[in-house]
DNA sequence: ACAACGGTTCGACTTCCTTGGAATAGTGGC
DNA sequence: GCCACTATTCCAAGGAAGTCGAACCGTTGT
């Protein structure tokens, strides 16, 4: 499970992995409170099925947006602000906020 | 051809229609350089089609991105800056600003 | 009116994304 | 070692989106 150098993700691979709500509301909830594993997660998304998560997280990840890594029997989920930031400034800003 | 309200659009379709690079392109050519008729903006993209092109339009037009209006024989092209920085603050700069 | 021109729409094809069940992998507790 | 638990990957099916030629529409100039 590889994560990308921001350096080389382009902005349209960023968007897209945004534009979808589920995604989107997802890394809203992690801007607001920070780290969370899956298994919370995926409390805020009921009813969406583990797979289909999963899917949706490989998504953010390759597109840079989010970190996962193992943590026990757990995985932890983080938003990777501040290199996005870096990147592309005042994009995470504009999407989270509102 | 009609033109959404900004307040019924939603972020992620505005994303979405960001999401594509000769899209992403078409936008940052229209906030920096202004309106231009649809003649105009393909120069821009050469090698593409112009049904192609045509439908790119259409989705960045139902996303409340641009509006497409007639003028004599041509259509000019312009960007919803106004109203996207309303509804969305901060996106566009971001998006465009590189 | 009619021909030329700028653009869009239609229709068919292909490609990519999403979805979700089943199988698999990694970790901790007993 | 083995079972329970968390989470990802595999795979197939359905659906959405991109591509582009051909047909169509509105406007201008003659």
């Amino acid at each position: 499970m590889d994560h990308p150098d921001l350096a080389a993700v382009e902005l349209p691979v960023v968007l897209f992995a945004l534009s979808d709500p589920t995604r989107l509301a997802l890394v809203r909830e992690l801007a607001t409170e920070g780290p969370r594993t899956v298994e919370e997660c995926r409390e805020s998304e009921p009813g969406v099925p583990k797979s289909t998560f999963s899917h949706h997280l490989r998504t953010l990840r390759e597109a840079g947006v989010v970190r996962n890594e193992p943590a026990g029997r757990h995985r932890v989920v983080t938003l990777r602000r501040d290199e996005l930031d870096a990147r592309f400034p005042g994009l995470l800003d504009a999407v989270v906020h509102d």
